[in-house]
DNA sequence: AATCCGGGGAG
DNA sequence: CTCCCAGGATT
């Protein structure tokens, strides 16, 4: 029997959340007003936002800070060539962000000015729903409520609805609290509407978590239908399981030193980044050893990386002819995390 | 609506 | 080990 939504639950005002906020609000590098009224800076909240996307705060933290330094304006961005913006990005994962971040940079320069509303935003490429509410909201002061995982959990806990996690009548339910609750707030206060979001997400974040739920640290305990039924865990339901992939790889680590024969992806898993010849099979590797005229390789040792639902098990191999091709050095080179690992293995095994 | 895309940390 | 995370693009 699914329960009724009861979208704003009566009783959770945004004006206790936003003073729980102010007293434990957590400083952030992209946290900084830039003028009186409480907004944000454009340039540094779109790159937080999008290196934020599906990836932990505390993950975030050093690479946005190295990220501004290298680069400071969204000009410096969108000028720099591809390579080190990759380079700058490896480690954090989902490696289109870095890609389509440039290419918006690269749009946003041409226009000669940053989007103001959430719709402008939502036109460059790697900014989505959430994205786009989420600046225009800290930058615009727009009061358009964000959507994500912090979001949808504590919106389920509070009105006890027995959703999947992923399930889109979660997503709908959250942006209908989320409206109701912008309704609430003063409207002389152009930075609410971003506190807000931002008070929602801290609380899912630090409070509401996933494994644990710290009601009694929660300003919205007494309103909260999960607390009441003593059970905060039992919501949202769990996503629907992935199939696991399991794949084995060798790759192939030709060279010595700094000097490693790379080729730059072009399609399929990060474009861009550079990788050493991974082979399916030893009947694989054979042939490009022999197409390649590499004297037999030694296997040095294996190692794992999980990737979404894939499982690898990668073999390393190392050959320590140069074999005619061009070879690469690494140093400050975009590459996959797979290739670091390979990297490691080899420097640690010769 | 379903699927694909990384990686690391918590438990 | 499993699960989760400040999602978006593509189909």
């Amino acid at each position: 029997m699914t329960k009724p939504y009861v979208t704003g639950a009566a009783g959770a005002c945004p004006a206790q959340l936003r003073q729980w906020f102010h007293g434990r609000r957590r400083e952030l590098p992209w946290r900084v007003s830039v003028g009186a009224d409480g907004l944000r800076d454009p340039y540094r909240t779109w790159v937080a936002e999008i290196m934020l996307q599906q990836t932990r705060v505390e993950a975030v933290v050093p690479y946005f800070e190295a990220f501004l330094a290298h680069f400071p304006t969204v000009d410096a961005l969108a000028s720099a060539p591809e390579d080190e913006v990759l380079a700058a990005w490896a480690g954090l994962g989902y490696y289109r962000r870095a890609r389509h971040l440039q290419a918006a940079a690269q749009t946003v320069v041409a226009a000669g000015a940053f989007p103001i509303t959430a719709t402008e935003w939502q036109a460059l490429p790697g900014i989505g729903p959430y994205t786009s509410a989420a600046i225009a909201s800290l930058v615009s002061g727009e009061r358009l409520p964000v959507v994500d995982g912090n979001v949808k959990r504590v919106v389920a806990r509070l009105n006890g609805l027995e959703l999947r996690r992923d399930a889109p009548a979660l997503h709908r339910a959250s942006e209908q609290a989320g409206s109701a609750w912008m309704k609430q707030l003063p409207t002389a206060d152009l930075a609410a509407a971003g506190e807000l979001n931002e008070a929602l997400m801290e609380l899912g974040a630090t409070v509401c978590k996933a494994r644990q739920a710290l009601c009694g640290e929660c300003p919205w305990q007494s309103s909260c239908t999960a607390f009441q039924e003593g059970n905060p865990h039992a919501y949202p339901l769990p996503p629907r399981k992935k199939e696991v992939v399991a794949r084995r790889l060798q790759c192939l680590m030709i060279g010595a030193g700094k000097h490693w024969r790379v080729s730059q992806r072009q399609s399929g898993w990060n474009p861009g980044f550079f990788e050493p010849p991974l082979m399916q099979s030893g009947e694989e590797r054979e042939q490009f050893e022999a197409a390649h005229a590499l004297l037999p390789g030694r296997r040095l040792g294996e190692f794992s990386h999980a990737i979404t639902n894939h499982r690898f098990r990668i073999e390393v191999w190392h050959y320590p002819s140069e074999g005619g091709e061009a070879v690469k050095a690494t140093t400050d080179l975009a590459l996959t995390t797979i290739t670091r690992k390979a990297l490691a293995i080899v420097q640690k095994s010769i």
